[in-house]
RNA sequence: GCCCUGGUGGCGGAACUGGUAGACGCGCAGGACUUAAAAUCCUGUUUGCCGAAAGGCGAGUGCGGGUUCGAUUCCCGCCUGGGGCACCA
C-alpha cells in the first residue's frame, strides 16, 4: 500500500469538516488557550509561499495545545477594508466588495489546502455592517470619553462636564489646548459652539486639522512612501503640504500606560524596544526664550507690539550656555511674524523647497539645508542675542517644533553650525575635541555661568530649577508618538457615525448602527480634498461625515470578535471575554511592531477602562514570524543594436546566453560569437553593439539554476523562437535573493506544492525551512527531503508487497528509548517554537526506528501523536489503521518515561589548553579527583602534557574536560 | 539619517544557560538493485597540508581587537543584508 498524500487529505478535510473537529465552545472544563494569527489583508495576489509561515506554526501550537488538553481557540477571519481594493477599483471599475469578496473566496480556498484547524464558524470580515457596527460603536464610545490623568484611566465626557461645571479645568488641564484655563463661571458662560469645541479637545477620539501630501493632479492624499523627491510616484505630479480636517485618537494620553504594559507581556526584547522607541518618552525642560527681531518696527517688541517669544523643548538644560542658534520647524508658526523684510525673500524661497519634501525624506536626508530668518533670541542668563534659523531637520510636530542648538555636544547641530559657518561654544574644555559632537553627559561644564563646575548629568536638575525660578521654563515629559490620524479621505472603509450640525460633530444614536457604507459607482475624490463620499448626494444631505476610519480601526479589537462573533447584543459579551481573556499566543511579522499593535492595545485599555473587558493587555505572548524572501532567476538576453534588420531579426529570434557566458564589461564570450553567427547565418555580423539586458524569470520554470527550456519557450509568445547559448549543455540562470513579489516572478504557489506533495509534505517544510523567526529566501529544492521522511514513516507500517507490517509485539528497551528520546526532543522544541528542530528530531526518530527494524504498534502510534501537530492528515489515517478509536485530534499526548533514558556515562571530550585531543568514557557521577586520576593516566593526554604537569583540570559535569598546562 | 534585526560548508540551517562547530535536510560525487528509468538503499562531502589507508597536524562561524582554562555565544570598533519610520496592510 502506497502512501496516497492526495487522498489521505482529502478525506479527512472532508470528515474533520463533516463532524466539526474544529468547532470550539466557549463552555469548557478544560483550560482554555486562545492562539491567534494578525488579521489577513486578502490581497489580490493570493497566498504564495512566504504567507502562510505563521499559519502553519500557529496552527502546529494549536493542535499542540489541544493534545495537551487545552480547548483552544484557532480562529480566523478578515481584515476586509483597504486601500488596494479601491485603488482596484478606481483602475478598473469593479466594486470594492465584489473584489474582495473574489479575494476572499481564493484565499479560503488556497488555506483550505492546507489543513488548518481554524473554527471557521466564527469567520467574519471587518466589510460587514454586522462588524463595523461595533467598530463604529466603539468609536462613539470614544467619542464620549475622556481621558482622566489624576485617576489615569478613560471616563464618560459627561463626568467632565460636571467636572468643569463644578471647578472650571484648573485640575483637568485641556490635552488639546494646554494652555487653556477657565473657571466653572467662565464655564457656563460659554456658548455651545465654544463648549463643544472645548469638549473636542477632552475627547479620545477628535476631529482637528491635520497636514497631509496632498496631490492636486490626483485629488487624492497621498501616503509618505507614495511621494518621491516631492512629486506622487504614481504619474509623478506635485505633491504639497495641505491642512484638512482629520480625526484623531489621542493615543498620547495612553503613553504611559503602553509604556508600562510591556512589562507585563512576553514580546520580544526587540519589539519592546521598537515600541518604547516609538512611544520616545523623554525627560526635559521647556524654555521661553524672548525675540529680537527688526521686522515690524524693530526692537524686543517685535510687531505691533507684542512681545514674540520662542519656546523650544531640550531634554539637555544642562547646555544651556552652549546654545549657539535656535533652529524652528519651517511650519512654525514664529515665522509668520518675526522674519525682517531684508529676509523674506530667502526664507519663503526655503519655505517653498521645503512644501515639496515628504516628512520621510526630511528625516532621511544627510544633506544639510537651512535659512537664517534675520531675528535672534536673547539669551535668558547672558543676554547674548543667539541666531533664529529654520530648517527641515527640525519637525513640527515633536516638542515644541524648536530646538536650541548646541553644536559641541549634537552632532547634527555640529554638522549645521559647521556646514553654516555658524561659530561653536565650548562648554566641556577638552572632552570636546573640534572634530565632532561629544554627547556625553559626564563632561565637567565650563563657560556655563552658575553651572560651572558641576558634572553635566547633575547640572540637568539645577538648570531646571533655575529656570522654574526664573519663571521662563518649566520642567516636562515629552512624547515622540503623535495622536494617531484616524480618518482617510476615501471610501472602502468605515463610515463615521457622526452628523455634523452647523459645524459641531455630533454622534449618532446606538440604536441607529450600522450606518451602513453607501454603494457608489464612481471612486473619485470629492471636491476640496474630501473623499468619494462626498459626491453621494443622499449621505451629504444628511450631512454626514465624508471621511471613513482608516485600515487600522477594524483590527484594533478583532481578536475580541472570535470569542463571540454572532453577538448583535454587544461587540462582545462580558462573559465570552472573561472566559477566553487576552490572546495567549500572538503570531504576526514585525512590520506591526508599531502600528497596530499599539492600537489595539490602545484599543484594548480603554474598553478596560470603560469596564467592557477584564484585562487591559490584549497580547499576553508575541511571536514574530520572520518573512520568506523570493530568491528570484535571471535570464540574460543579447540587444543588438546599431543595425536595423538585425534588431528585427533578434525581436523574432530572441537569443539568451547562459550565466557564465554573460559577461559584463565589453567583450562577448566567443561561444557566443559563434553562436550568435550561426544562429543568424551570417559570418559577418556586426557584434560591436552588442549588450546582455538581465531579465527575471519566472522561478517555478527553473530547476534549481537550471532553466527549462521548453517551458520557457511557452512561458511567453515572444520567446517562441528563442535560442539557447549554453555552457556544459545547460542553460544556467543567474540568481538573488528579493522580496518575493509578482512583478519579479520569484513567488511560489502553495496550491502546487501541496498538488505535487501534500499539504503535511508542505507543513512541515515550511518549518524546516529554518526558525519561525528569521527571515530566509524560500527554495522548493528541499521540499523533496521532507517528502521522503514522511514516506519513509509510511514505510514502518506498510510495506510494498507485503502491505500492513505493523505488529502488536511488546517493544524492547532499546526502542522504548529511541522512542522517547524523540518525543522529548520533539515537545522541547515545539515549546519553544523551534519548529525546524521538531521536525529534524522526528526525522532522526524515524531513521532509528527505521534502522532498529521497529514496526510495533505500541512505539508507533505515541510517535504518531508527536506527528500531528505537524503532520494531521497522515497522523490520522494512520492512527485509524492501526485501528485506534476516536480522532487522534484528540488523543492524549505521551508522557516521557525518563527511565529508559537514564544514561550513566558519558564520552567526555577531554581538551589540552582548550584544544579538544581525545574523549574518555566516564561515569556520570565521577567526582573531580576521580576524572583527574583518569585524565591524566590516559595515554595520548600524557603524550600532550609533554612531561609538564598539569596548572588545574577543568571538569564540568555532563559537558567537558580541560586540562590547562 | 534614526530605531530594530541578521551574517556559520556549495545551499536552508543545528549547536537551548560560555563547554566536542557543521545535527537534520538539500545539492553534489561514487556505489548497490534494475534491460533501463523512477523509487529505494549504502558510502563520502568545511577547508589546507601529510598519508595507500587508518589517521595525524593546522585553519575556520562577515572583518579587526578584547575578556576567559575555553567564545558562533559576552564586550568594543568596522563592513554588509533585511524590516520599520506614523495615509500599504
Amino acid at each position: 500500500m502506497e502512501y496516497n498524500f492526495t487522498s489521505i487529505e482529502k478525506k479527512w478535510q472532508q470528515l474533520w469538516q463533516e463532524k466539526g473537529s474544529y468547532r470550539v465552545s466557549n463552555d469548557s472544563s478544560r483550560p482554555k488557550y486562545y492562539v491567534l494569527d494578525m488579521f489577513p489583508y486578502p490581497s489580490g495576489a493570493g497566498l504564495h509561499v512566504g504567507h502562510p509561515l505563521g499559519y502553519i506554526a500557529s496552527d502546529i501550537f494549536a493542535r499542540y495545545k489541544r493534545l495537551k488538553g487545552f480547548n483552544v481557540l484557532h480562529p480566523m477571519g478578515y481584515d476586509a477594508f483597504g486601500l488596494p481594493a479601491e485603488q482596484y477599483a478606481i483602475d478598473h471599475g469593479i466594486h470594492p466588495a465584489v473584489s474582495t469578496e473574489t479575494n476572499i473566496n481564493n484565499f479560503r480556498r488556497q488555506l483550505d489546502n492546507i489543513g488548518f484547524c481554524f473554527d471557521w464558524s466564527r469567520e467574519f470580515r471587518t466589510s460587514t455592517p454586522s462588524y463595523y457596527k461595533w467598530t463604529q460603536w466603539i468609536f462613539l464610545q470614544l467619542f464620549e470619553s475622556w481621558y482622566d490623568r489624576k485617576q489615569a484611566k478613560a471616563r464618560p465626557i459627561e463626568d467632565l462636564v460636571q467636572l468643569l461645571e463644578k471647578e472650571g479645568n484648573a485640575h483637568h488641564p485641556c490635552p488639546g489646548e494646554p494652555r487653556l484655563r477657565f473657571t466653572a463661571v467662565e464655564w457656563k458662560g460659554f456658548d455651545v459652539r465654544r463648549k463643544e469645541e472645548i469638549l473636542m479637545n477632552y475627547r479620545l477620539s477628535y476631529c482637528g486639522l491635520g497636514e497631509v501630501n496632498w496631490c492636486e493632479a490626483l485629488g487624492t492624499v497621498l501616503a509618505n512612501d507614495e511621494v518621491i523627491n516631492g512629486v506622487s510616484e504614481r504619474g509623478g505630479h506635485p505633491v504639497i503640504k495641505k491642512k484638512l480636517r482629520q480625526w484623531y485618537l489621542r493615543i498620547t494620553d495612553y503613553a504611559d500606560r503602553l509604556l508600562e504594559g510591556l512589562e507585563k507581556v512576553d514580546f520580544s526584547d526587540a519589539m519592546k524596544e521598537m515600541q518604547s522607541n516609538w512611544i520616545g518618552k523623554s525627560f526635559g525642560a521647556e524654555v521661553t526664550f524672548e525675540v529680537y527681531t527688526t521686522a515690524g518696527g524693530g526692537g524686543v517688541a517685535g510687531g505691533g507690539g507684542v512681545k514674540p517669544q520662542l519656546t523650544v523643548y531640550t531634554t539637555r538644560p544642562d547646555t544651556l550656555f552652549g546654545v549657539d542658534f535656535m533652529v524652528v520647524a519651517p511650519e512654525h508658526e514664529i515665522l509668520n511674524s518675526v522674519i525682517p523684510d531684508e529676509h523674506k525673500a530667502a526664507v519663503d524661497e526655503y519655505l517653498t523647497y521645503v512644501k515639496s519634501r515628504s516628512e520621510r525624506e526630511r528625516m532621511a536626508e544627510k544633506k544639510i539645508t537651512g535659512c537664517f530668518t534675520g531675528a535672534y533670541a536673547i539669551h535668558p542668563f547672558s543676554g547674548l542675542h543667539i541666531p533664529i534659523w529654520t530648517s527641515e531637520y527640525v519637525l513640527a510636530g515633536y516638542g515644541t517644533g524648536a530646538i536650541m542648538a548646541v553644536p559641541c555636544g549634537d552632532e547634527r547641530d555640529f554638522k549645521f553650525a559647521q556646514y553654516f559657518n555658524i561659530p561653536i561654544t565650548n562648554i566641556i574644555g577638552d572632552v570636546y575635541n573640534g572634530q565632532e559632537a561629544n554627547p556625553t553627559k559626564e563632561a565637567i561644564l565650563e563657560n556655563s555661568d552658575f553651572l560651572d563646575g558641576l558634572v553635566m548629568k547633575d547640572a540637568i536638575v539645577i538648570a531646571i530649577n533655575r529656570l522654574e525660578e526664573k519663571g521662563i521654563g518649566i520642567r516636562k515629559v515629552n512624547y515622540r508618538m503623535r495622536d494617531a490620524a484616524f480618518s482617510r479621505q476615501r471610501y472602502w472603509g468605515e463610515p463615521f457615525p457622526i452628523v455634523w450640525k452647523d459645524g459641531i460633530a455630533v454622534p449618532m444614536e446606538e440604536k441607529d448602527l450600522p450606518l451602513e457604507l453607501p454603494h457608489i459607482e464612481k471612486y473619485g475624490p470629492g471636491p476640496e480634498g474630501e473623499g468619494p463620499l462626498a459626491n453621494v448626494p443622499e449621505w451629504t444631505a444628511r450631512r454626514l461625515e465624508t471621511n471613513t476610519m482608516p485600515g487600522y480601526a477594524g483590527s484594533s479589537w478583532y481578536f475580541l470578535r472570535y470569542m463571540d462573533p454572532h453577538n448583535d447584543e454587544v461587540f462582545c459579551s462580558r462573559a465570552a471575554s472573561d472566559y477566553w481573556g487576552q490572546v495567549d499566543l500572538y503570531i504576526g511579522g514585525t512590520e506591526h511592531a508599531v502600528g497596530h499593535l499599539l492600537y489595539s492595545r490602545m484599543w484594548t485599555k480603554f474598553l478596560y477602562d470603560r469596564g467592557w473587558i477584564g484585562h487591559e493587555e490584549p497580547y499576553k505572548r508575541l511571536v514574530n514570524q520572520g518573512m520568506i524572501q523570493g530568491s528570484s532567476r535571471f535570464v540574460y538576453r543579447l540587444e543588438l543594436r546599431g543595425s536595423h534588420n538585425i534588431d528585427e531579426l533578434t525581436r523574432q529570434t530572441p537569443v539568451f546566453v547562459s550565466y557564465g557566458l554573460r559577461e559584463g564589461g565589453g567583450e562577448l564570450h566567443e561561444l557566443v560569437t559563434a553562436a550568435v553567427r550561426n544562429i543568424f547565418d551570417n559570418p559577418n555580423i556586426d557584434l560591436t553593439t552588442i549588450a546582455v539586458s538581465t531579465l527575471h524569470v519566472d522561478v517555478n520554470i527553473v530547476d534549481g539554476v537550471e532553466l527549462d527550456l521548453e517551458a520557457f519557450k511557452k512561458w511567453r509568445s515572444e520567446y517562441a523562437n528563442a535560442q539557447f547559448v549554453l555552457e556544459d549543455g545547460k542553460y544556467i540562470c543567474g540568481s538573488e535573493v528579493e522580496k518575493m513579489s509578482k512583478s519579479k516572478f520569484n513567488t511560489v504557489n502553495p496550491d502546487d506544492l501541496v498538488a505535487r506533495y501534500g499539504a503535511d509534505t508542505f507543513r512541515m517544510y515550511e518549518m524546516f525551512l529554518g526558525p519561525v523567526e528569521a527571515s530566509k529566501p524560500w527554495d522548493t529544492k528541499g521540499i523533496e527531503g521532507v517528502h521522503r521522511f514522511l514516506r519513509k514513516l509510511w514505510r514502518l507500517f506498510f510495506d510494498e508487497t507485503k502491505g500492513k507490517i505493523w505488529t502488536t509485539e511488546n517493544a524492547t528497551d532499546a526502542e522504548w528509548k529511541v522512542l522517547y528520546k524523540t518525543i522529548k526532543k520533539v515537545e522541547e522544541a515545539t515549546e519553544r517554537f523551534s519548529f525546524n528542530t521538531g521536525v529534524s528530531a522526528l526525522m532522526i526518530g524515524v531513521n532509528e526506528i527505521t534502522d532498529l527494524n521497529c514496526h510495533k504498534k505500541e512505539v508507533l502510534e505515541k510517535l504518531i501523536i508527536t506527528l500531528t501537530p505537524y503532520a494531521p492528515h497522515v497522523s490520522e489515517e494512520l492512527w485509524q489503521v492501526m485501528g485506534n478509536e476516536g480522532s487522534i485530534l484528540d488523543a492524549p499526548y505521551p508522557t516521557v518515561q525518563e527511565k529508559y533514558l537514564v544514561e550513566s556515562s558519558k564520552n567526555y571530550p577531554v581538551a589540552i589548553n582548550g584544544k579538544t585531543r581525545t574523549e574518555l568514557n566516564i561515569a556520570l557521577d565521577a567526582t573531580q579527583q576521580q576524572v583527574e586520576d583518569i585524565v591524566l593516566a590516559d595515554d595520548l593526554v600524557k603524550k600532550w602534557l609533554e612531561g609538564k604537569s598539569p596548572k588545574k583540570v577543568i571538569y564540568v559535569k555532563n559537558k567537558m574536560i580541560n586540562v590547562v598546562v
